[in-house]
DNA sequence: TTGCTAAAACTAATACCATTAGTTATAATG
DNA sequence: CATTATAACTAATGGTATTAGTTTTAGCAA
């Protein structure tokens, strides 16, 4: 108890982690971080910057989590097969953390560029599995779009419960992505 | 000047809508709307029960405007060339509105009721536009899942300005609805 | 025209929030 | 064992939403 709590900046972040997907990103404040970690308010600043370089950190480390499920689930597949496992990490990874997937879109408007760099590289690592596709670099980028406003857009009705009606989204999602691989084959 | 300056639930909600087209979601506080409608802050609770409700409110009025845009850009189209019609006001929607877009969206897992209905409204409005495909009931489930999540993912990816890259997004928009609409007719 | 009343403004106060300044206690190092 | 840097603390500031209680006024009735 008392003074030297054993606090630092790893600690106050993976807490604040463990509230945003427990509630919620709105969840997290200066306030319910200092209840967590039993110290008052103002000793948190000892460790981090403010409340934003909180959901900055969570931004990062949270798109280094889900670029690593990725690739951890992909392996060496390639083509379609890849698609949909890297789809379906991405999904997963959603709605095992919900809060910190939050984190890392929201931050995302800021501009950071540390923030840019990290989901570049979901980017480049998806555009990496459609080379042997053999499209354009335009066709890439088009490609890319879609299936990045597919996974985000699915994952984040499906996060707010938008979906209602009871037909597995897992099904969804498959034939989703089934249509979007057939319709590339076809164009 | 001073009491009585003609105040109503209505004028508060569309000065908070303004502040979010203008700024963004969160600049809509009690205390930016009473400097906006130049009243104290206090004053708006005689026509407004919360911010909370501000939300509300803004959401509905949000869906619903969204539904008459795509109704009305699709006229009596049907098939393809609604889809794209559609998808197009949806999009374009979100780029005039962004900040009613947000409210449409934040406010859904609070888990009302008129809301809930006012999206269903689209829901049900894309669906009878798919009629025209003749795909089962679970098939046109899955499909506007899929639109829902591309139109969704994609405004709001483009909202947070995630896409980076200069091709632009109206042919990747394109690419993406001829892509998946190839693949509904080929599966 | 005058007086009443309901509604809409106000001020004051409460309880939260993030953050800063300044102080005290402690853990580790020389 | 003394010093020092660090990490906790308390106190204070200025922001937020909201409630309670008060004053003002617009419009209607007599």
């Amino acid at each position: 108890m008392s003074p030297r709590s054993g606090l630092n900046q790893q600690t106050v972040i993976k807490a604040a982690i463990e509230i945003a997907n427990q509630e919620n990103l709105q969840a997290v404040t200066i306030a319910s971080l200092a209840k967590k970690l039993n110290v008052r308010s103002p000793s948190l600043y000892n460790h981090i910057d403010s409340l934003n370089s909180v959901f900055h950190h969570m931004a990062i480390y949270g798109l280094e989590e889900l670029y690593d499920t990725m690739i951890s689930s992909t392996q060496d597949q390639l083509g379609d097969e890849a698609i949909h496992s890297l789809s379906k990490a991405y999904i997963y990874f959603v709605r095992q953390h919900p809060g910190l997937y939050e984190a890392t879109f929201i931050a995302l408007k800021q501009g950071d560029s540390n923030i840019k760099y990290a989901a570049d590289k979901i980017v480049r690592f998806v555009l990496k599995k459609l080379e042997s596709y053999n499209f354009t670099y335009q066709e890439g980028i088009h490609i890319v779009r879609g299936l990045r406003s597919i996974l985000h857009g699915f994952a984040t009705i499906e996060q707010k419960e938008g979906f209602g009606i009871d037909i597995p989204t897992d099904e969804s999602l498959t034939y989703i992505l089934d249509t979007f691989l057939l319709g590339l084959k076809k164009g």
